[in-house]
RNA sequence: GGAGGCUUCGCCUAGUCUGGUCUAUGGCGCGGGAUUGCUAAUCCCGUUGGGUCUACUCGGCCCUCGAGGGUUCAAAUCCCUCAGCCUCCGCCA
């Protein structure tokens, strides 16, 4: 949520930088007028519940026979109190509603644009070339015996699959050497709980703007995490932080779930694209003043993974039409994948600035000043997944084995995959 | 899944049966000050978080006793729902 002190002191600046995001000036003008609205109803219940409550409390000091025409009185108040209240009450839910769907405002620097017009900053890594016809991640994965698309199929639906033999293996090593990594960075390792109830998906953004693509058990009211960002951002919800405590940083584990809802035909082939993946994710809560760097921090750390892999990559600063709503700006790897002879997202990482603390009331103790709300950032250290797929495509040899970068060799215990 | 106990302003704690004197007690911790010069002690003051107004580092008012509802002129206190913690039984990895 953003902070809606700034349609009162800054109207102008907010709707040019939301404008950017599409967002309309008059959606905001109207939001601007609801806050007033609010405000005002707050100063008269205040108002009406001071009178009411002198009211009673006279009634206690009061002598037995004077108590029945100051109660008559005082039932009047209450009538004026509630009244009141349940205007107010209605205006403040459609404020909360109203405000939840106000994406955060973009950084100046963050790049113009729609999905696909993102801004290659960098790359790294060798792209690779190839003096045969190079296979795709299932044409490899499949003649391992890797991985299980049909069964995958048959016992859970498109768009789930079972890894298997060195596939399996193949997890289990790239978790770890990610793990790894973030941990020399100051990353504490985490396995948070996947299933969470409302407040979390609401604190971290996914509600109420993401609901379609959000798993929800029946009969429990549970929420399956997206990316374990939700629990992780959620540990502190509620909390208020000593300064001396931050950075506070996590490096979390979990399987992710989406709905994949309006994905419809789009990567249907192989693992990029499935209801169920794991993921190991870097997340931060920072001084305001540090998220700026944090976020290049946590950039360069996902640089070092996967140029650790020998991956080739690109470093894509996302345009401001494609940034999620919490995010104020994103920075996502695109590793090559020489199956698909393109570019595809294999990491992801936002500073969500104020956004999600907001929500989540996540702040800092600030001795004899206002408490402050924490900057929280997020980055992917290694989606399992599409990390696979880039690693054996880029990595493939003309008979269809996989060499093992020397970073992973040590959690593999292997020097060459697939070969038999 | 069953039975019982519990949740108070950083931590511990009084208050709940019997609604008004709760503007929530006391201790610890923390911050400030005073006094005394001797590893220190003692005393005083302050110390939940939030909203809102404002002449916005003052102050006013409102909310906050796990959360949300309800009863009442009045709720930490009575009723309902939910969450969490603990103990025992059952089940289980």
């Amino acid at each position: 949520m953003i902070d809606p002190r700034l349609l009162r002191d800054d109207l102008d600046a907010t709707a040019t930088a939301l404008a950017r995001r599409g967002y309309d000036r008059a959606d905001l003008e109207a939001l601007r007028d609801l806050d007033e609205r609010r405000r005002n109803l707050i100063a008269e219940v205040d108002g009406a519940r001071a009178q009411q409550g002198a009211a009673s409390k006279a009634i206690g000091k009061a002598s037995p026979e004077d108590r029945g025409a100051m109660i008559q009185a005082a039932q009047e108040l209450k009538d004026a109190v509630a009244r009141l209240e349940e205007d107010l009450a209605r205006v403040r839910a459609e404020h909360t509603d109203r405000f939840a769907r106000v994406p955060n405002l973009p950084q100046v620097d963050a790049p113009d644009g729609v999905e696909g017009d993102g801004v290659v900053l960098r790359s790294f890594g060798d792209k690779p070339t190839f003096d045969f016809e190079p296979r795709d991640h299932v044409e490899l994965l499949e003649a391992a015996d890797a991985i299980d698309l049909a069964r995958g199929a048959k016992v859970s639906g498109a768009r789930f699959a079972y890894l298997k033999g060195e596939g399996a293996l193949l997890e289990f090593a790239l978790v770890r050497y990610a793990i790894d990594v973030a941990m020399r960075h100051g990353h504490v390792p985490i396995i948070p709980p996947v299933m969470v109830r409302e407040e979390a998906m609401y604190g971290t953004g996914f509600l109420p703007t993401d609901e379609q693509s959000i798993f929800l058990t029946r009969d429990d009211d549970y929420y399956l995490v997206g990316t374990s960002e939700v629990p992780l951002a959620a540990m502190h919800m509620d909390e208020l932080l000593d300064e001396a405590e931050l950075p506070v940083r996590y490096v979390g584990y979990s399987p992710c779930f989406r709905r994949e809802a309006g994905a419809h035909g789009k990567d249907t082939r192989g693992i990029l694209r499935v209801h169920q993946f794991e993921k190991v994710e870097m997340f931060s809560f920072v001084h305001p003043d540090n998220s700026d760097d944090e976020h290049e921090r946590i950039l360069s750390i996902e640089e070092e993974i996967f140029s650790g892999l020998g991956i080739h990559a690109q470093v894509v600063d996302i345009p401001v039409g494609d940034l999620g709503a919490s995010a104020a700006r994103k920075f996502d790897l695109e590793a090559w994948l020489p199956g698909q002879q393109a570019y595809r997202e294999v990491t992801s990482c936002s500073n969500t600035t104020d956004y999600q603390a907001r929500r989540l009331k996540c702040r800092i103790r600030v001795a004899g000043g206002d408490n402050l709300l924490v900057h929280t950032l997020n980055g992917t250290a290694l989606a399992v997944q599409r990390a696979i797929i880039a690693l054996v495509e880029q990595h493939q040899r003309a008979d269809g084995t996989v060499l093992v970068p020397e970073a992973l060799q040590p959690h593999l215990g292997r020097e060459v995959l697939f070969s038999r």
